[in-house]
DNA sequence: CTGAAAGCGCTTACAG
DNA sequence: CTGAAAGCGCTTACAG
């Protein structure tokens, strides 16, 4: 941290202790091939000259970047997603802990995207890829696949024969541990709110409801189940069917945070709150700021992140299935 | 976008049609210098064999990255900020629109992240830095401008002597165009949700509804202020304050979404919605999602992220204050 | 274990 | 307007 802003280079470090440059190169890269006291008296010189190697000349004579490609998805105005936020926080973290960076862009949905993808690649901007938010039908993975580009996505595509690695939160566990701690709580009658059909994520948290409920004897009758969009508004008006139904559910399990919150919305507005439990999926900043407390299931992001980096170096594992964690406040407690 | 990873090189693009390297160099950095018949010799053949520069190369010889860094802040839970979601996005387009690329990076705030800038540079990793969300007594933009390092900030640090150029946003006049329009409205006492005193931004915003209150006539008395922390309870439970005194205003503007959805909460539990106006700051995606849809003020982040990437290269304007816009939605009217 | 050499792919004065 | 040359700062076989 000398003022230079030139920075040393390699050649000097060497020349500051009367070495040649291999050795220098070796000290950082290869250091079981030096004798230890020159590999201390080269990490001594590199410590006072401040010495970092150059990412352009590195990455020119390796032919890599260090740097991971991640797309930013543009913003729905009107749709809450802050956990990929989280995610990106966490990803980046990972790649910094490997010496990798990430390296952002934008680019349209679709088949248009991948020019792009082509355009970074034929640079030699980026290594590797990570995919967050893949749809169904997604080309990316194919198109990565076929040029063997390392990548890896977060959330399973859902289609048939993945291309590609993958790591994946296990919805329908979370949703399990929901309903499993509202059952203990007495509930016996539980309702969700989900998403419209189609969505992987959305239909995969329905199944995890669906599937423990009826492991635990329950009722998942049609009556108990609305579907809307991922909105406030639509947890609102959501919540207002099913309690206004001839047996309404005493529990009221979201599909996400932003639905359930509109739930505990209606709740609020009819003065019933401590009646019915409602939960929610994300454990958004929301879950948090809101009162009472949300409970909700918290996607571990610092470890898919992880995971993701790990599978960008060893490819021969095909995916992770990470399990959520069930975050227990105030709005799931019967008072 | 032939299948080959490897890419064609300069050197094979000139070979193909038996000009120079410089020639083919020329084509690309000083096209004027070519013969038109050339050049679009030279361009046909850089289509068509897909020629990209390498980055490495280009770096290590104009020693410079074509990277802006950008430190991603971390959240804390429960502080909904999904303001800068957006900029990032803005920000990273308008890089691109220049033929950079923004590298994230995570470090911790105040000086002991200062070596990871230095890291960065010291790699040549990245060419500047955009800073968002300094914060008074911040040392970045010192330490960087004494190293000469082109940097620019979204935000003002409000310290005295603001070293570097930065751009904002008039949070000051955007207030102003609230109470305006809710004055236009026939709203004479307007009521003020802020934050904790000492936060630049907040202190912007008070100031601009008091200046533009007392310029129409309107009280400006403590008791219509109320100050808290920027979260959804604060709003409810500072809405509670004002409705609940002896005069209460007629019209709530917070500071924030976040804070405009915790009064909406309460006059939607009090059923008293249709009496009382809202009006939040930001124009998040919480805005439009709740009902009734949240007047607010919509940061103008694309026209930011445009500026603060012209200032980078022009380090001869020292700021610029961009005027936001008023989002008028139902929130805000009488019924 | 250490040192001299080649070369990654580009850009930019410099001659012609 | 075009071409041969140097060199950016590194890593990695290859001799010694």
């Amino acid at each position: 941290m000398t003022g230079n802003r030139a920075g040393a280079t390699l050649e000097q470090v060497a020349a500051h202790i009367g070495v040649s440059r291999q050795t220098v190169s070796n000290a950082l890269n290869a250091p079981h091939k030096l004798h230890p006291d020159t590999l201390e008296r080269v990490q001594a010189a590199i410590e006072e000259l401040g010495y970092r190697p150059n990412r352009s000349a590195r990455g020119l004579r390796t032919r890599s970047s260090g740097m991971i490609g991640y797309r930013l998805t543009p913003r729905d105005r009107g749709v809450l997603t802050p956990l990929m936020d989280d995610f990106l926080h966490a990803l980046c973290a990972a790649a910094e802990a490997r010496d990798r960076h990430i390296l952002l862009f934008t680019a349209p949905l679709g088949d248009e995207g991948l020019s792009v993808y082509a355009d970074l690649l034929a640079q030699r901007a980026v290594d590797a890829f990570v995919l967050a938010e893949t749809v169904v039908g997604d080309p990316r993975p194919g198109w990565l696949a076929e040029r063997g580009v390392p990548f890896a996505a977060f959330g399973r595509t859902w289609g048939p024969g993945q291309a590609g690695a993958w790591v994946d939160v296990d919805g329908a566990h979370g949703m399990a541990q929901v309903v499993e701690h509202l059952h203990s709580l007495g509930h016996r009658r539980i309702g969700f709110l989900g998403w419209r059909e189609g969505d992987g994520v959305g239909d995969d948290r329905l199944r995890g409801w669906r599937g423990s409920a009826e492991g635990l004897g329950l009722s998942t009758e049609d009556g108990l189940i609305v579907r809307g969009a991922n909105t406030i508004d639509a947890g609102r008006s959501g919540a207002a069917v099913l309690l206004n139904s001839a047996e309404p559910p005493t529990a009221l399990v979201a599909v996400s945070d932003a639905v359930a919150l509109g739930a505990l919305a209606l709740l609020a507005e009819r003065g019933v709150s401590g009646g019915v439990a409602v939960t929610g999926f994300d454990d958004s900043p929301l879950a948090s700021a809101t009162l009472p407390g949300l409970t909700s299931v918290r996607q571990p992001l610092e470890r898919v992140a992880e995971h993701i980096l790990l599978l960008l170096d060893n490819q021969s594992v095909s995916g992770s299935l990470l399990r959520p964690e069930l975050v227990v406040r105030a709005s799931s407690e019967r008072r």
